[in-house]
This record gives structure tokens, C-alpha cells and sequence, in this order.
RNA sequence: GCCGACUUGGCGCAAUGGUAGCGCACCGCUCUUGUAAAGCGGGGGUUGCGGGUUCGAGUCCCGCAGUCGGCUCCA
């Protein structure tokens, strides 16, 4: 019979698999017809065949999968109560769940990592058997969150899919050599042919506790996760890559190079700016400023509390007080009966600046002259962030936005949301950060938790989408991901090793308008609700300072350096040459050191390298005598017998161009 | 919030239930010529907080706080 076999057609006999189609071991699967299949599927008049590379995303997928199995089996075989429940492949590696007594310690990982070895060592194979939901309840007795996946229907399953999945149910078994069943699992597939072909590239990780179904109201689970690649070499390169992550962490850094702290004393998520924080912070907000100010905005000030009413009226005491600090109860008065003499007020720390503006707004009639109306804010907010969920800068409990709500009429709405846009990835790309996608968030059919008329939402769902599209970035849906009052879009940075990051928002709302009776006279001479944008750019300046700490590995370029040049004299003596540089660079604003300390250079030069200083400046007899000065980068290279106008300029350029050097 | 691990000078780490140490940083002195660590000396810790066990607790037990890794959440 003929195949199509990798876009070519293909003679082969009756009865045969995969197995027959490729001598090649690193082929570990086939797509047959667009389905994920077995090596061991059987061939069928007409399949359309594509092979299945192991360093494929698709490979390695299946790859880990496999892993997965052979870890479950492992923790079966040294725990005999653990109970099975889900498992699949992820980015990088894989988990399981198992319902145990203990929590896993470290060790018991070892021994399943030992285990796993012989496990591999054994080259079980891994068959896959269709079954009726009968026979699987029957196969999975003793696996309860099996028999409630059974129970489920595919499109309830949610993350159990790999275990499900669409159509019919299957079990995959490991057969010894002998043939006997090792172990077996619900699974869809597909699976490497062998566990032998697990390989070496294997290490499991950590272990956590998760909810079943990834409910909270569920019980939790002790997941263990690895990760695993088809060669040890590619493991290694794996591990190195999460030492460099973690190298780059600006947690770290923001110790090692004295950029902030999160004294206990304060509070969780309460972060200080050091002063070599603090001037990074403040070069990035009085760019941002400057670029606010040409772009058509108002800069405006509102507090860090309120009075519950506003909240009230806004909604979010309704939707969000769990986020939210408690009250401070102000001003009540009892008699000395404990009557209540004088009402009292709640009032509250904002965890938004949006109703401010909108007061802003409200505070005297508006015509539609006057919009666009353009309100930009560094507004500090307060939200009461559950204390498991705290991370460094890029998750905290007091931060500082970016915040800008933009109130327009909907004829301006599609040109206003473009300029907005364009703006704000403008900005990010002065900042650094060039690589960006877009996601579209969405209301979610049938939930209750968005707020307001369908058709208001489709509309602007459509308009978001038609600008979106119109930047020519790629797009990714985001289907229930919408704010409760409104559609919005949002830009996703790609950093310098390639993790992505949530960073701008656009929203759309029409319910705050509604809710504050927002109100501007037409060229009609009625009056109109405006449409609102909100508006974060950085997301919070906190969390930007993080990516950005990251991004650059805390090589900051000199623009946002916190030290941009440190002049580091051959001998003691030739300090004064350097300082008379330095007093003429202070003059355009350049922060500039010279160390004086009783260091020998080379040390000087290593200080200051750690320290991510981006020009660091020698001079000795050589360079007095000839009025000239060497560059040492923080890569190591080097520039020498530089004039010292010439240096100038180019320490100057590289500041105001914003250039990495 | 839930599960687990962790918490020792500013930072990074050590210390079979028996006198808390080391490196870097800091301070002082000596030294000072070309691109990533000069030498000598000195100061600094109620071992996160509160209880308990013990003749004796950094070490064992309980509670709390904080941090880290996940889960849930993220207007």
C-alpha cells in the first residue's frame, strides 16, 4: 500500500509501523495525519507521515512524557500507597503529581532518580492499549484521580489532557523484556518506543505541593518536577543556563550592587531604593516624564488614601477588598454609653489611581474640545498581595505606577489607542527592550465577572484588535483574560535570554464612566459618556527596574548607570589628571568617581568591573604626557591613548544616544 | 492563603548537644606606574523572634515572622 511518507509517496507492505519507515533512532514518533503517534502504530492506506525528530519541540515533549512515566513508575515502586495523578510535559521538562502521606525530602528524590536509572537501565517497552471506559476503570481501581479523569469528559479536564484527551481512552503498560506488565498509567500518549531511550539526559529538580485540577478548594499533591534532554551534554547546557538565570537574578543583584532592600522591619513586598537604586529609578522616571510631557499628557497628583466611597463607587470594594489593605476606622465618637455620638469614616489605601483622575475629570464640565484628555500620574498603590505570591521587585505589596487614564470620544477612540501604542513601545525600545508580541484579553462568554453591554464589548474588542494587528507585531489571544471592565491589550517583552514579560497595558473601560456618570458637551451641544483608557506602561516602576536589572545582567548602559565612569589613576600621583576630567565632565551632568584609594590599580579595576561600572578611566605618565586616557569595558577590552575631548564625546554620546557600550 | 525547605557579623559560608569560626567587605598602618584580588594588624555576632527539653542548645521540640521553590491568585 502507499503512504505519503514526509511529503513523498512511499511503498510499504501491509502490517507495518513506524518502526519499519525509519533506521534513524533519534526518530521517536510519528505524525500521522497531523495526530502525535506511536512508532509502533500500524500503517493504514493513504496516512500522511511525518516523522518526529527527538530535538523537536514535538520530540521533546514526548521525550519528557516518557520521563514522566518513568518517574511515576519509580515513586510507585519505592512508595507503594502513592497514588497517581497527573503528568505531563512542560517547557523544559516535566512533573508528576502523587497523592502521598509525606511530602518528598531531597533524599527520597535521590533514590527516585536512582530508581529511575535501572528503571531506564531495564528498556521497558512502552505499549499502548485502547480501552473502553469499563476496562480503565477497572485497569485504574486503585488510581482514584484516574477513575475522576475517567469520570470526566475530555473538555472538562483541563490540565489533565495529556492523561485523556480527546476521543477514546488508552492505558500505556511497560512491558519487561519478558513480557509481564512493570507498571501501567492512563495515558493518551504518545511515548518513546523504549524507556531505554529516556536516556541519560534526565534530573529531577524539586518537589512542591500543587491542587488537584489546580483548585484551591481541592486537595494539595506533592509534585515533583525534572526536566530531561536527549543527551547529558544538552542536560548540562540546560543546568547552565539556570545558573546564568540565576546569576542575572535582581535580587541578587540588587545586593551585590546596592540598588534596594526589603528591610523586614517595613514589611513583605515594601521595598527602599538605595541611592544607586534610586538614581537608576530616578534617570528612568524623569525620561519617562520628559517623554509624558511631549506626548500630549497631564501631569497630575492625587493621594495614597480615601475614604471607602470612592472605592465604592468605583466597584472595587465589591470586587476586590480582598486585595486590598484593611480600613483605617477614622473619627467615630461614642458617649459614654457606647451610642455612637459622631459617624465615623472608613478609609483606605489605594490600590488603584483611576478614581482620582476620574474626580480630576469630573471636577468641572468638560466639552469636547478639551479631549483627548490626557492624565499621567507616578501613583503609588497598596494592594494587600497574598504572602505566598510576594517576588522580589516584580511582585510587591506598595509600588508605583506609570499610570495614565486617557478619557476620549468614540469617534477618537481607534486613533487615540494607535498613538498610545506607538508611544508606549517607542518608550520600552528607549529603555532598552526590543522585542516584543502583543495579547489581546477577552471577555469570556457566560462569566459573570465581566461587567457591562456585550455589544460595547465587542465593539471595542474589535477596535483594540484592528490596532493591534495594525502595529504588525504578532498577536496572541487571551480569551478571558479581560479586566471585569473592560477588553485590553498588553505588550509582552522578550528580554535578553529570551524570558518574556508582561510589561505595558492598554484597557479599554466603559463601565467607570457609567459608574462616575462621566459626562463632556458635544459639538452638539448634548452631552456624551467618554470612552477611558488606563494606561501603565512600565506595569510599575518597581517591577520595570526589575526586568530591566535582569535584561542587562545589571549592566545598566550608561544612561541609567548608577556610577558612569570611574577614573582609576596608574599611581596616586596621577589622580589630580583625572580629577581635572571629572570636574569637566560633572559639568554635563556625568556621574563620575575617581578612586583614590590606597588599592593597587588592578584591584581598582576589578572593583569596579563587579561593579558594572560601564567606562572605567586609566591614566598614567603616558597619558599626562600626551593629554590622553584609556577606556577599560566591562567585557574586558580596551581603548588606550584616547585625546581627552575625544573621550568625552564619547562617554557624552553614549549617554545621550542611550547606547550600550 | 496552602505545601515544603531555609534563616549564623554588611555579603557569601563553616561549626558529632560541650568556649561561634573563615573569606570578602569595613577600619588602621606599610606599599604604589599600565588593564580582574599587595602585605600586616584591628574592630564587628545575645546564631530571625518567643517558648520548651537538657547539667549544657547555633544544633533537638513547639509557636511566630521573614526568605526561597512551587500551587492558587495577579483589578
Amino acid at each position: 500500500m502507499n503512504i505519503l511518507l514526509d511529503g513523498e509517496t512511499h511503498q510499504v507492505s501491509e502490517g507495518a509501523t513506524g518502526f519499519d519507515l525509519y533506521e534513524d533512532r533519534s526518530i521517536v514518533a510519528l505524525l500521522v495525519n497531523g495526530e502525535p503517534k506511536d512508532l509502533s502504530y500500524q500503517l493504514k492506506e493513504s496516512d500522511d507521515v511525518t516523522k518526529v525528530h527527538v530535538s523537536s519541540d514535538l520530540g521533546l515533549s514526548i521525550l519528557r512524557h516518557s520521563a514522566a512515566h518513568v518517574m511515576a513508575q519509580a515513586v510507585q515502586e519505592l512508595f507503594d500507597e502513592a497514588k497517581l495523578g497527573i503528568g505531563p510535559p512542560i517547557t523544559d521538562g516535566f512533573y508528576f503529581d502523587f497523592d502521598v502521606a509525606d511530602p518528598f525530602t531531597p533524599e527520597d528524590l535521590k533514590k527516585i532518580e536512582k530508581r529511575m536509572k535501572e528503571l531506564v537501565g531495564k528498556s521497558q517497552r512502552f505499549v499502548r492499549r485502547e480501552v473502553s471506559d469499563q476496562e480503565a476503570k477497572e485497569l485504574m481501581k486503585n488510581e482514584p484521580y484516574k477513575l475522576e479523569l475517567i469520570g470526566l469528559k475530555s473538555e472538562d479536564v483541563g490540565e489533565g489532557s495529556a492523561e485523556v484527551g480527546a476521543g477514546g481512552l488508552s492505558v500505556y503498560e511497560n512491558l519487561n523484556p519478558d513480557g509481564t506488565v512493570a507498571w501501567m498509567d492512563l495515558c493518551r500518549g504518545p511515548h518513546l518506543p523504549n524507556t531505554r531511550m529516556v536516556g541519560k539526559g534526565f534530573s529531577l529538580l524539586r518537589s512542591a505541593a500543587a491542587y488537584w485540577r489546580g483548585n484551591e478548594a481541592n486537595k494539595q499533591l506533592q509534585r515533583i518536577y525534572g526536566t530531561a534532554w536527549p543527551t547529558t551534554e544538552e542536560l548540562e547546557d540546560y543546568k547552565v543556563r539556570l545558573e546564568e538565570a540565576a546569576k542575572r537574578d535582581h535580587r541578587k543583584l540588587g545586593v551585590e550592587l546596592d540598588l534596594f532592600s526589603f528591610p523586614d522591619e517595613i514589611g513583605s513586598g515594601l521595598a527602599v531604593f538605595h541611592p544607586k537604586g534610586g538614581i537608576i529609578r530616578k534617570v528612568m522616571e524623569d525620561y519617562s516624564r520628559e517623554a509624558h510631557e511631549k506626548g500630549g499628557y497631564e501631569f497630575v497628583y492625587s493621594p495614597h488614601i480615601t475614604k471607602s466611597n470612592l472605592f465604592e463607587t468605583s466597584g472595587h470594594l465589591s470586587w476586590y477588598s480582598e486585595g486590598m489593605f484593611p480600613p483605617m476606622k477614622l473619627d467615630a465618637e461614642y458617649d459614654e454609653n457606647g451610642a455612637l455620638k459622631r459617624q465615623g469614616a472608613d478609609y483606605y489605601l489605594k490600590p488603584m489611581n483611576c478614581p482620582f483622575h476620574i474626580l480630576i475629570f469630573k471636577s468641572r464640565s468638560r466639552s469636547y474640545r478639551e479631549l483627548p484628555l490626557r492624565m499621567f500620574e507616578f501613583g503609588s498603590v497598596y494592594r494587600y498581595e497574598k504572602s505566598g505570591v510576594l517576588h522580589g521587585l516584580t511582585r510587591v505589596r506598595g509600588m508605583t505606577q506609570d499610570d495614565a487614564h486617557l478619557f476620549v470620544t468614540q469617534d477618537d477612540l481607534e486613533n487615540e489607542l494607535k498613538g498610545v501604542l506607538d508611544f508606549v513601545l517607542n518608550l520600552l525600545r528607549d529603555y532598552g527592550l526590543n522585542d516584543f508580541y502583543l495579547e489581546l484579553s477577552t471577555r469570556e462568554e457566560g462569566n459573570e465577572k465581566f461587567v457591562g453591554d456585550h455589544k460595547i464589548w465587542d465593539s471595542a474588542t474589535k477596535t483594540l484588535e484592528s490596532v493591534a494587528k495594525a502595529s504588525g507585531l504578532e498577536l496572541i489571544p487571551d480569551p478571558g483574560g479581560a479586566a471585569f471592565y473592560g477588553p485590553k491589550i498588553s505588550v509582552q517583552a522578550r528580554d535578553a535570554i529570551g524570558r518574556t514579560w508582561q510589561m505595558s497595558t492598554i484597557q479599554l473601560d466603559f463601565n467607570l464612566p457609567e459608574r462616575f456618570d462621566l459626562e463632556y458637551v458635544g459639538s452638539d451641544g448634548d452631552r456624551h459618556r467618554p470612552i477611558m483608557i488606563h494606561r501603565a506602561l512600565f506595569g510599575s516602576i518597581e517591577r520595570f527596574f526589575g526586568v530591566l536589572t535582569e535584561h542587562y545582567a545589571g549592566h545598566f548602559p550608561p544612561w541609567l548607570a548608577p556610577v558612569q565612569v570611574v577614573g582609576v589613576p596608574i599611581a596616586d600621583e596621577f589622580g589630580d589628571y583625572l580629577e581635572a576630567i571629572a570636574d569637566d565632565l560633572r559639568q554635563h551632568g556625568v556621574r563620575i568617581e575617581i578612586d583614590h584609594s590606597d588599592n593597587r590599580m588592578q584591584k581598582k579595576i576589578r572593583d569596579h568591573t563587579m561593579q558594572r561600572v560601564p567606562f572605567i578611566l586609566l591614566a598614567g605618565a603616558r597619558d599626562q604626557e600626551a593629554k590622553t586616557v584609556s577606556f577599560r569595558y566591562r567585557d574586558g577590552s580596551q581603548e588606550n591613548d584616547v585625546p581627552i575631548d575625544k573621550a568625552k564625546e564619547m562617554i557624552l554620546s553614549a549617554i545621550r544616544e542611550k547606547r550600550q557600550v
